[in-house]
DNA sequence: TAGACAGGAA
DNA sequence: TGAAATCCTGTCTA
């Protein structure tokens, strides 16, 4: 293969893709142009957002800086583009059509072997039970070497292997640790039947009508996989209507289903949802919360519900919800914070059909391989940009503003250990005046600032005058809050942490972030999702981050970007200097 | 019967 | 890397 020096990808044989987001523009005469400053000039790629598209459905971003970003093959990212339908071939196509220079053979052969593996292993239903069979013997024999496969495992007399129904969960967590993802033909019990259908008005009385890529998720779920019927994750932005997916998938399984959340208020408006958009009525959905324990054949709970347990000897005390009615159909609400204990129980589980839902399928402690093998494999995405390209998202413009340290800190900052550095970089009192600034350029918006830190917090709602609403904030203070603001009676709201998940947060067109946690990919996405609803006027959505110029604020900043820049989004810089130029009204883009 | 609040867990 | 939020239950008050 011959080197193609326009392209924009490089593949080095660690596994890593470097990819090009600018190329150098050219004068007539065939040199790199320059500016006034004599700086070279430069404009995207123009083959940067075909190949990011490329990559995103087989490789994951590690690292973004401007000029040159980069995507890592790993197991699980080719395993979910091997259940998508993605072969060796069809990857290594994508590397050789977009590489500017020859890809590293070992590469391509590590990709054939991991794709290889999926599947390589696979539990059968057998009139006996479950049977572990492998496309290769030797394979077999290799995986019974250990221990903690064994232990789980049986071998009759003619040397066929066997697992328990209940162990079929931790086999396979077993197994894909050892590198082989197992593909799970053991089927689903049936769960006692239950009508359930889409409306076509809601209770409201509005037209209601699913949207086109929510059907497509409902049915790559149903259809997918090796038996019929359905196991995995959708993955979809927030605000672009998990929920109604989810709904179309009852209504296509038609089964009891027991749905899984992350807060009650979460488990209230799901209720609200079903009884709105399904034909089913409030005495057949039920919520299983600490303030009403009712079981209906649609019942949804918490995670915290059913990993209560009284002391940390006991027994998990709601674990018998589980068993109370025959589920057909379990959903996980933002699939990407299940707790540990969770995936215990949910090992238990795999004879039931389970659907994960979630707006960001990486887990800040890498056990995406756990959501692999006992949810599933993702079975439908589409980019953020799409939706929004659609107009199913709002528009939104993603910008990072870089302030210095104030001066009077920059000595504790000096002396300060790294987790130290990272707070005295977050709450840098700089950040006031520059958060005054973005909040009169949008004097019409409604402004939402969401930080970390409560000190910080509290003390940007005195300067500015406006209420802040956290974790101690009570209920009925925090509606009160919300509804004036919805309203516009409020247009400035400061809130803590609360605000990544707190899903009756009114709709905002800006949101300035002052601070986050350490490198979260997903709390970025989330606080972005705050101002993803579509405006009614049109108007553009904007989310600013405001870090500390050359500090652990703005490493971690990086981080926090790569998901979205996943997605398509490009952060605009800004230096706190040139604020006050290119945001007067008017002239910014 | 509802609410407010404390205490413990992860 | 750590701070904050949330949940559950149980108890107290009106």
């Amino acid at each position: 293969m011959s080197l193609r020096p326009d392209n924009p990808l490089i593949v080095q044989s660690d596994r890593t893709l470097m990819l090009h987001t600018v190329r150098a523009v050219m004068d007539e005469t065939g040199r790199p142009a320059r500016d006034e400053d004599g700086q070279p000039l430069t404009e995207e790629h123009p083959r940067y957002a075909e190949a990011r598209d490329a990559l995103a459905s087989f490789a994951e971003l590690e690292k973004s800086p401007d000029y040159l970003h980069t995507y890592r093959i790993t197991p699980v990212s080719v395993w979910n583009a091997a259940a998508l339908g993605l072969t060796a071939e069809g990857i290594q196509e994508i590397l050789e059509e977009l590489s500017c220079v020859p890809v590293p053979q070992n590469v391509l052969h590590e990709v054939r072997e991991w794709i290889g593996r999926y599947g390589l292993l696979r539990i059968e239903k057998r009139d006996e039970g479950f049977e572990l069979v492998a496309a290769d013997t030797a394979v077999l024999e290799d995986v019974l070497g250990y221990k903690e496969v064994a232990a789980h495992l049986r071998r009759d007399d003619e040397g066929r292997v066997w697992v328990d129904a209940l162990d079929r969960g931790t086999i396979k967590q077993a197994l894909i640790r050892l590198g082989f993802p197992v593909d799970d033909r053991g089927g689903y019990v049936e769960g006692d039947a239950y009508a359930i259908d889409m409306r076509e008005e809601t209770a409201a009385g509005r037209k209601f009508a699913v949207r086109p890529y929510q059907r497509a998720a409902g049915d790559a779920f149903h259809a997918g996989g090796s038996v019929a019927g359905g196991n995995g994750v959708v993955v979809l932005p927030c605000g672009a209507g998990k929920t109604v997916v989810a709904m179309q998938v009852m209504s296509l399984v038609r089964t009891k289903t027991l749905i899984l959340t992350t807060n009650t208020v979460a488990v209230r408006q799901w209720r609200e949802e079903l009884l709105d958009k399904t034909t089913l009525t409030a005495d057949e959905v039920g919520e299983y919360t600490g303030d009403q324990k009712s079981v209906k054949p649609v019942t949804i709970t918490t995670y915290q519900m059913l990993t209560w347990r009284r002391s940390k000897t006991d027994d998990f005390e709601h674990f018998g919800l589980f068993s109370s009615e025959n589920w057909g159909l379990v959903v996980y609400d933002e699939v990407h914070l299940l707790p540990a204990p969770v995936f215990r129980v949910t090992a238990d589980l795999q004879a039931r059909r389970r659907l994960g839902l979630t707006a960001t399928l990486v887990r800040e402690d890498g056990k995406e391989d756990e959501v692999f093998c006992l949810i599933g494999p993702k079975r439908y995405d589409v980019p953020w940009k799409v939706l929004e390209t659609q107009g199913f998202i709002a528009q939104a413009t993603c910008v990072e503003v870089r302030v210095p340290l104030e001066p009077t800190l920059k000595s504790t900052y000096a002396a300060a250990d790294a987790r130290g550095k990272f707070r005295v970089a977050s709450e840098n009192p700089a950040k006031t005046s520059v958060v005054r600034r973005l909040i009169d350029r949008h004097s019409e918006g409604r402004v939402l600032v969401i930080g970390q830190y409560i000190a910080q917090l509290e003390e940007l709602a005195r300067v500015f005058g406006a209420p802040l609403i956290t974790g101690k904030t009570p209920n009925p203070e925090r509606e009160k809050l919300y509804e004036a603001f919805r309203s516009g009676e409020q247009r400035l709201l400061i809130v803590s942490k609360v605000g990544n998940f707190a899903i009756d947060l009114p709709d905002a067109n800006v949101a300035i972030q002052v601070s986050g946690t350490f490198g979260s990919r997903q709390e970025e996405a989330q606080r972005l999702g705050r101002i993803l609803r579509p405006k009614s006027d049109g108007s553009e959505a904007v989310f600013y981050s405001v870090v500390t110029t050359g500090s652990r604020d703005q490493e971690f900043s990086e981080k926090r970007q790569l998901f979205l820049t996943e997605q398509g989004y490009a952060y605009r810089i800004l230096e706190a200097h040139q604020l006050s130029e290119s945001l007067e009204p008017g002239a910014a883009s």
